[in-house]
RNA sequence: GCCCUUGUAGCUCAGUUGGAUAGAGCAACGGCCUUCUAAGCCGUAGGUUGAAUGUUCGAAUCAUUUCAAGGGCGCCA
């Protein structure tokens, strides 16, 4: 258990003695942001003052009179009514053995026998992936990591639209670039595809098979179709896994569609269903939808809803406990109706929750550039790999809350190497990484005896602090908090770096209590750091 | 016209679910390298939290109205 969750406790016991219910989940316990309000504060006597019709000072002073202070130097109630907690020497240093013994683990929680499902990315397999996708790849595999070390099961999965208008217009794409280039002049579609990607493909196709496939036959079609899905899907996987982010399972459209799924799908909803206009609808209004959405056109087609929802069946039938979507933001109205079509076979609505990304605008000198895949200007995922690099770009796209609207401005970017902050990060690991290094003849002090710095004191509270911000982090779906643990950390560490000189020949012991504290911090910084999926270097 | 998201320092964004003096990073200004990496540290300046009203001990956070940006609005994906 840590300081955090042991005070909770006594503060619950405190109040449990005068005979007052108030279970531990709902205490908040949060980090003082000054010094002289100790290192933890807590705000139940205010919060309980309107439920006992008591002064909030007075259940403070209730509170600290009962409490069981070990661990503790010195309790304070300060203005309203907020009760500070000053703890005591050996209760913050304790942290610095904890960490070095779990090692890599710390801040990993036990598994919850929980499954969850995250599917994410999921971009048609009509071109390489951009800039809104490295936004939900970066966003996603975090999540997934996040719920990794609070200790779920998560699987990762991809759904390839492979059955779509999309793709024959892809097929139609490769075709055309194909004829071009054995001879026979010929444009591509309007709305199809006008990338490099296709023109590899053709010349790829005719590598493998030279001019096979000619003629206009109905075959042909199907397979540029096809090859072109296998091979944009091979450059897709390619990109995201040097982006590393790397899937469990890919589903797709055409699997679902198979055999007699979507009409036993249907027949499932048929208490749900009314023909309109020729067209089939569900009627999603009866639960949470403000408009009942089609799912049969009225030319015998199933709109891509249809599908979407006996694919959602399929993954609930692989038994998990929840689904986790990341969808771009223009999806959002397909919240209500997704959920609403899962309540109706008895799920709850909370059994999908979904996480809406903004649309990236790409910026250049202070103007939008209008990104499309068809039309081939947009930055994709590798270009930013190689460009900016694997652990900026992570770095950014994480730092940002999923909602907020998000201007990518590639030149400024690049411009910014140096100055990211992904690189303070980074470069407090590589110092302590070197000292480490520099004193490994040297055992550690793992009680921390000598440590009496307030840089040293602020640096342990906030290691301390590590496994309870993984688990709301987890809960909320927010790496960005990870973020700005990681930003404090290295603040902190590189205080302690230069305030603290580590290694001290004249005092082995202020040396050995140092080291540990180093060591411990070092762990710390490369497992938040793992979990945004950016490297711990040990020297830059 | 209706619905959703967003609006916080010059810029990019946080803000622990209603708490103490609203915080970081860039940019600006002033200091600090004969000792473990100056990609760093210490300090200064910068704010009517888009606007207004309300709810209460207490609001960036909740409610209503309003302005602005982006997105979505029954047979597109």
């Amino acid at each position: 258990m840590n300081i955090e969750e042991k005070l909770k406790e006594k503060i619950s016991n405190a109040l449990a003695s005068q005979g007052i219910v108030f279970p531990v989940p709902s205490i908040i316990i949060e980090h003082s942001k000054s010094s002289e309000h100790g290192d933890y504060a807590c705000n139940v006597a205010l919060q309980l003052s309107k439920d006992l019709h008591k002064n909030p000072r007075e259940i403070a002073t209730i509170i600290v009179s009962n409490i069981d202070r070990s661990g503790i130097s010195k309790i304070e109630i300060a203005g309203p009514g907020f009760i500070n907690f000053f703890l005591s020497q050996e209760s913050i240093t304790k942290v610095i053995s904890t960490i070095i013994s779990q090692g890599s683990d710390f801040g990993k929680h036990e598994k919850n026998n929980l499954r969850v499902n995250v599917e994410f990315v999921s971009a048609n397999p009509t071109g390489s992936l951009h800039l809104g996708h490295a936004r939900c790849a970066a966003i996603g595999d975090s999540i997934c990591r996040l719920y990794e070390a609070a200790g779920y099961d998560v699987t990762r999965e991809y759904y390839i639209n492979d059955a779509g208008a999309q793709v024959e217009h892809l097929g139609e794409s490769i075709s055309a670039r194909y004829m071009t280039l054995l001879g026979i002049p010929t444009d591509v579609p309007t709305d199809g595809y006008h990338g490099e990607d296709i023109k590899k493909i053709a010349s790829r196709i005719i590598d493998e098979s030279g001019n096979k496939y000619l003629s206009d036959s109905i075959d042909n079609k199907k397979y540029f179709v096809q090859k072109g899905i296998e091979l944009e899907l091979e450059n897709i996987k390619e990109d995201l896994k040097s982006f590393r982010v790397e899937f469990d399972v890919f589903s797709s459209e055409s699997k679902i569609r198979e055999g007699h799924r979507i009409e036993s799908t249907i027949e499932k909803y048929k208490k749900f269903t009314y023909v309109s206009d020729g067209a089939l609808f569900l009627k999603t209004t009866a639960f949470l939808d403000d408009k009942d959405r089609p799912i049969k056109k009225s030319d015998g087609q199933y709109t891509y809803f249809m599908p979407d929802i006996a694919y959602h069946l399929d993954k609930l039938s692989r038994k998990f406990d929840l689904l986790v979507d990341i969808l771009g933001a223009d999806h959002h109205g397909y919240i209500a109706r997704m959920k609403s079509a899962l309540m109706m076979q008895g799920y709850s609505r909370d059994i999908l929750e979904v996480e809406l990304v903004q649309v990236v605008r790409l910026m250049k000198d202070g103007l939008e550039v209008k990104m499309s895949k068809r039309t081939g200007n947009a930055v994709t995922l590798r270009e930013l790999c190689e460009d900016v690099g694997v652990d900026a770009s992570r770095y950014f796209f994480v730092s940002r809350a999923a909602s907020s609207h998000l201007d990518f401005d590639l030149s400024l970017a690049l411009e910014q190497n140096s100055s990211n902050p992904v690189y303070y990060a980074q470069y407090a690991h590589a110092r302590l990484s070197k000292v480490l290094a520099t004193a490994s003849d040297i055992d550690f002090d793992l009680d921390g005896k000598r440590l009496r710095e307030e840089q040293e004191n602020e640096l342990m509270v906030h290691l301390a602090s590590y496994p309870s911000i993984i688990v709301s982090s987890a809960n909320e779906r927010a790496p960005q908090k990870i973020v700005i643990y990681i930003q404090k950390l290295a603040s902190l560490i590189h205080a302690f770096y230069t305030e603290c000189h580590i290694i001290n020949s004249d005092d082995k012991e202020l040396t050995q209590s140092r080291l540990a504290l180093a060591k411990a911090s070092q762990i710390v910084m490369r497992n938040a750091l793992d979990i945004i999926g950016v490297s711990a270097p040990e020297k830059m």
